[in-house]
DNA sequence: TGGTTCTCAAGGAGATTCCTATGCTTTCAC
DNA sequence: GTGAAAGCATAGGAATCTCCTTGAGAACCA
């Protein structure tokens, strides 16, 4: 079988027209040399050098196949070179998942704390569907994420929560924002509801239906759409009204519905970022670089965790 | 270090999103590809896939790399096809040394009849001056040559006699034409030589110093070229007479001196043509090709020896 | 939950690689 | 010519690698 080793040292030795000085260059003894040659010349069948008395001569097979021995070794070296350069960073893509909400916290600031640093990475973010997240990271086809979740348990995944921020009651309604919304009020609301978390079930969800469950109530969720920037519309244009992070309310609000504010719940309720990767995984420098960027983003907005 | 090996089993396992399956594929067992795998992430020091329960998924490394890969597998595949049509003589390049008037014999037909063979191979039909074509055959540069000799022997060479072809006296005056030439007219001419053959002692001079020592004379030797084309047109112009083997008189005379003849010499002399090529050498196909068509056409010519 | 389909780990056989030492041929200098 | 030097081939042995088989553990699917 053909092999790198034993073009490199054909490339050494009709260089040099001398076995010994190709074995002086790779560092090898000489019989080791000469023994490639041996089987590449029988892998090949064809003779590349006629060994003269002293030193061997390149025969004009060697002149022909050298050109094609070296793009192949170029060819070589230049994988190990971009290898080199995806492991420093320095080019490659970087996939990270972050899901609904959270890419409101660390999204565009996000990709461009990465290409601060590393001027010549792809990024990747993806994160459309939160059930595709989820598939992803499980999958393996993602290494990491950056999700809200429900609860800080996942089988076969780690889950390391990174900041908590609070959940507000929007509404274009002022009346309904004089005081901190209640259970009662929130059973009796008619509600947008984003789809916003990494579990099929969306994290505000399950925490309005436990305060509720507390009261005896039941939600009523009137609308159900994907982005959080299209509930705020619809918050904003009175349809309904809606229940997300503070975080997410105060950079959504000014823009897609001015003339809505938000208030409090009582009690007073949380949602959690984290990051999820595969229980046990090594996360490689890309996947590291991104937690930490992200963790640093979400932190400056929502309240840290631990 | 890096081997085609892994680069062969990295783009079957990406391929197929599985080490049994890319196993399988190349003929191999599973812990075998893995190992590969394995080898290959730590010397680049980069993770290509992540183990995930059933299969295994390419990191984005891995899809960076990838197109390095084929291209690198790739050109290994093209220095095994291009040996390969070396070795068939698809294309290539044959080097064949043939000195002086042997070419006269085997000459540009030689090269078309190779050519008719094999269109596709380059022809490099060497020899300027016979003491580099011994030279050459001598370090190796030449792996075998169509030369006239002197004698059938020579240190370190092996040299098979093809052919021989009588010696002729060549004269523009027809009065030295009416019979043939005696060593004592050879004393008595003023000769022009060319340098036709494999030693640095030409064969036609020696040939004539022995004929001539033998009447106790020496030949006068009064210009000395070194294409036999220079020497016939001298002939041709009456400045001197020349001795060459018929079958080159026949070819030169009518274009280069068509006013000159021929007759024998008395006693009649023969020249040699062989091939040499360094002793115990294996002959490529290439080189056996040429002293095969090479042989055929100064048979064709000459006197078959043997 | 059980069966199937994966990967990983360990151990061993065989091939390869690489070394040192040595012999043989060619070349070069005296 | 003759001896010294240079350079390739060969031989033998140690280390490494390659590849296989077997068995264990994990994950998927019904």
């Amino acid at each position: 079988m053909l092999s790198l080793h034993q073009l490199r040292c054909f490339l050494a030795t009709y260089e040099h027209g001398s076995l010994t000085a190709a074995a002086e260059e790779l560092g090898y003894a000489q019989p080791s040399v000469s023994e490639q040659i041996r089987g590449l010349e029988k892998t090949l069948g064809v003779s590349l050098f006629r060994r003269v008395g002293r030193g061997v001569v390149p025969t004009t097979v060697a002149d022909t196949l050298r050109p094609h021995a070296e793009r192949t070794i170029a060819a070589a070296e230049e994988t190990r070179l971009a290898a080199q350069r995806v492991r420093r960073l320095e080019t490659g893509t970087i996939r990270f998942g972050m899901f609904g909400v959270a890419r409101l916290y660390a999204g565009a600031g996000l990709v461009a704390d990465v290409l601060a640093r590393h001027p010549g990475v792809r990024v990747e973010l993806v994160g459309q569907n939160s059930t595709e997240v989820q598939e992803d990271l499980r999958r393996g086809r993602l290494e990491a994420a950056m999700v809200a979740i429900p609860n800080v348990t996942s089988e076969g995944m780690d889950v390391i929560p990174v900041a908590r921020d609070e959940l507000v009651y929007i509404s274009a309604d002022p009346e309904r924002l004089t005081s901190p919304a209640t259970a009662a009020r929130l059973a009796k609301a008619s509600l947008v509801m984003p789809d916003t978390t990494y579990r099929a079930d969306d994290s505000v969800r399950i925490i309005l239906r436990r305060m509720l469950h507390e009261t005896g109530l039941n939600p009523q969720t009137r609308i159900e759409v994907e982005d959080p920037e299209i509930a705020v519309e619809l918050v904003g244009m009175g349809l309904a009204d809606s229940v997300l992070p503070r975080g997410a309310a105060e950079q959504l609000l000014p823009r897609l519905a001015p003339n809505a504010g938000f208030v409090s719940l009582r009690p007073r309720q949380w949602d959690y970022f984290a990051i999820v990767h595969r229980s046990g995984a090594t996360l490689s420098p890309a996947a590291q670089l991104m937690i930490e960027l992200a963790t640093a983003r979400i932190q400056a907005i929502a309240e840290p965790v631990r």
